[in-house]
DNA sequence: ACAACGCAATACCCTGGAGGTATGATCCGG
DNA sequence: CCGGATCATACCTCCAGGGTATTGCGTTGT
């Protein structure tokens, strides 16, 4: 049996008449006539009562013919998703975050992207920096974020946004009393250093910054993301270095300095990393989305990273 | 596309290999090639991805793998139902019955249909005798169940059962005293008659019964069915002649009595009732049923009607 | 009663496409 | 760098689906 016999019953059988039937689906009467006779040569039942009057349905016939309704819409359906799912509009990605990213703009991004494609079921996971790179090659995940990613062959990166750095400050703090804060004030107050986790890091950023400047900063703590740091730096550990977005949380005990005469790369990007061989037209739709919201972020003037 | 196309994908993406799909399918591999190809280009989309080990699935491959299975066995279920339907497995009987008639014969009837076609749904309809050859022409049923039918062109009939009749007396009436019951006592006696509904009917026979030994009955009451009657008789409006399968009936103050020295002709018929023109082998097998359970019944010796 | 009409079925032809064989293009492992 | 495996291409064959012409049959209309 084939799929244009069933085309051909339903038509025979909405029309009641072979004739009108083939007019429908643009062939001459005698094919027709032979294609129902084969189906029910196939399938050893009559499906058609014929009277002179034209064709009228068996009962088998009226079961079949339900029955290959049915069927034709699950074709149909099934063409058009799977067309949709090779644009990339009907599917899954997986995206990998990890803590403090999750602050600023990948909730804008996301929201951006599913607002593009509503039938995209976007699964967010939290991973650190390498086990995204190992899920990515498992295909666990399709997209990662990340900060200070060490270069690796099959990775593709994408540059999603770019923040200024801040400093968040104790309330008490002799540095929250200053009216203008210098980089160089850092080298003598304890720093609150993150995330612990693999190297290189952010906190390697900052040691090099600082180096630049020819002192090494007074580490007071070591912890694993933005969040934790912040929380420390109200409770009075120390001032920490964070991307602007952290002024998203707004601890009792703490505020956010601008640092003046930073030494050029006083900055973090945030990347977005990919398998470089993944040909997903959903990853395709997604790296798109984020360069058309980098693109309009900016248009808008008042970006994010010049806050 | 064809179900070919979706039985040929499928078999590709199970052996994720182009030349085992082809033995498996027992076509060799460049038709098979194609064949997807086609189909990669009908729906504009990639299906899979082409490495030197095999063919692997892409997300969109993988959703339509999961669309082609559903639509294969929905087709595979759709021939095995219509061909279970042409056979009279599948399918529904629109049956009618009248009121006396489901005393004795027809549910064991209908038991045994149902353990022959589980699958064919029985539908019970109450229907006069002449409702009933409407609701044939009409075909709103399929068979009838009925008693003295008087001939129709387009109606067959099936002789179901044969009956003796009984004469039904209320436990205090002289007659339930005597020992042998004559027919002829009855002209001596108010009878119950049913049903009161289309001529001929039973009430037909039984005037005719006595005039053919000479006598006109004198009628108490005409009743719409026997249980009616019965029920009448029970109370002691008189007596009632109703077939063997009235016996179901036990209600207190009434007896059942064999008549003797009946003229010939003391039975009465149920015949099953269908539309000539019908074709329907669900029909065919409901009327081959009714055979098969009069011959069992008539083997197993006591016959109802012989009680 | 017979002609005219409508419908399905049959006879016969033609062509597109499914399937076959042979071969090429790539990539991997030894 | 070669042998083997895999998918793709080229080209041929032949069947089956589609077309035209016609028949068969029952109903209808005059």
């Amino acid at each position: 049996m084939d799929l244009r016999h069933l085309r051909y019953f339903i038509a025979v059988a909405e029309e009641a008449n072979i004739g009108r039937a083939a007019t429908r689906l643009h062939i001459s009467q005698p094919p027709l006539t032979r294609q129902i006779q084969q189906l029910e040569e196939e399938l050893g039942v009559t499906l058609f009562i014929r009277t002179p009057r034209g064709m009228e349905l068996t009962p088998a016939g009226e079961l079949l013919l339900d029955e290959a309704r049915n069927i034709r819409s699950l074709v149909e359906q099934a063409t058009e998703r799977t067309q949709r799912a090779g644009q990339g509009r009907l599917g899954r990605l997986d995206v990998a975050i990890f803590g403090s990213a999750i602050l600023d703009v990948i909730p804008t991004l996301l929201l951006a992207f599913r607002n593009r494609y509503p039938d995209v079921k976007v699964v967010l996971h939290n991973m650190t920096k390498n086990e995204q790179i190992e899920a990515l090659r498992q295909r666990r995940i399709s997209v990662g974020f990340n900060r200070m990613l060490a270069p690796h062959e099959d990775i593709g990166t994408l540059l999603v946004t770019t923040e200024n750095l801040l400093l968040a400050v104790p309330t008490e703090h002799p540095l929250a009393r200053q009216e203008i804060v210098r980089f160089a004030d850092l080298a003598h107050h304890p720093l609150i250093l993150f995330p612990s986790g693999a190297r290189p890091s952010f906190i390697d950023k900052i040691i090099g910054l600082c180096a630049e400047r020819g002192f090494e900063p007074r580490v007071s703590q070591e912890v694993g993301d933005a969040v934790t740091a912040v929380a420390l730096a109200a409770s009075g550990f120390g001032v920490c270095l964070v991307p602007t977005s952290a002024t998203t949380l707004q601890f009792p005990g703490v505020v956010y300095r601008r640092v003046h005469e930073a030494p050029p790369g006083f900055f973090v990007d945030l990347t977005c990393i990919y398998r470089k061989a993944d040909q997903s037209p959903i990853l395709a739709a997604f790296l798109e989305t984020i360069e058309a919201e980098r693109e309009a972020r900016s248009q808008a003037g008042s970006s994010h990273s010049a806050r």
